[in-house]
DNA sequence: GGCAAGTAAATTGCACGCAACCTAATTGGC
DNA sequence: GCCAATTAGGTTGCGTGCAATTTACTTGCC
């Protein structure tokens, strides 16, 4: 009996282009929690304070916009935040329907303590700039695709 | 007031390498989901599927070294793919403390019903081949860095 | 002004990922 | 044969992702 004889081959599980990325993704966040384990922050948590690091305030939209991802995934994620001290959720007064997502003092004060990670974690991933570099551009390539 | 005056350009949102790469594993189960919804599946079962239409029966720890994933995830995942009748959970005889996974008759039935998918989701990514291969590589180079 | 349509967040429910822990079976040394 | 160490899998708890729905507010049209 002839095994997958008549599998065509991009549905063998060593051919799939984007099962490597979905690991990767995972790896990646393992790698980065004993980094950030240090701050008390989840990779996504560091995500967004990043942001916010840059835009000191925004709506969970507009945040929403930047990271891909919706308010079910936002919404617990920044109570957690809020709770930890580091953001603030405050009602727009001019629309009510927004809630304004602003960095604390303590927020800010993170942004000084991961100063080392980057550098840390490129050790460990070990990726050159220029394959980094190239990686990044093929994940926003795909991202455009996708984003019909 | 100068805006991130002392921050390191790797700490700008922007610059981050990696979450590129989380974003594009996050909309590719998206981009999965659709097509996986008339197989009963998700992005996850439909990849141990796969490992298990080549090798019909394995336990818990091998199928977890193929998907890089441990067996809190795996349990939980199996068992609903055996209460959708697609695999089956015995006790190996050897060892008890080994689960053998083995792939239904319902469960290779889905292989051919599944046939369309690769090319259908290499559509909607449009990646070319050769970029999807290079994107590939470069996971996997990431990959065995990360696996110390 | 009043009300339908639209919009921003929040909520609910389900499926991952995975650390930390537990249990049961096996192995290795003596 | 006995017991400590190891190993395989399961459980628990927490944090995502996201579809689907709900709630509260705003806008547009008459």
């Amino acid at each position: 009996m002839k095994p997958n004889s008549e599998a065509p081959p991009e549905l063998l599980f060593d051919n799939q282009i984007c099962f490597p990325l979905y690991s990767a993704a995972n790896a990646i966040v393992r790698a980065y929690r004993p980094l950030l384990d240090q701050l008390d922050l989840t990779y996504l948590q560091y995500m967004v304070l990043m942001v916010l690091w840059q835009e000191s305030c925004l709506n969970v939209k507009e945040l929403g916009q930047r990271l891909r991802l919706d308010s079910g995934t936002l919404t617990p994620l920044l109570k957690r935040l809020e709770a930890k001290g580091f953001v603030e959720r405050t009602r727009s007064e001019v629309d009510e329907r927004m809630r304004m997502i602003s960095i604390t003092k303590a927020g800010r004060a993170l942004q000084s303590k991961a100063r080392d990670i980057p550098h840390q974690l490129a050790c460990t991933i070990g990726l050159s700039a220029a394959r980094g570099e190239q990686l990044k551009k093929l994940c926003e390539q795909l991202l455009l695709a996708l984003e019909s």
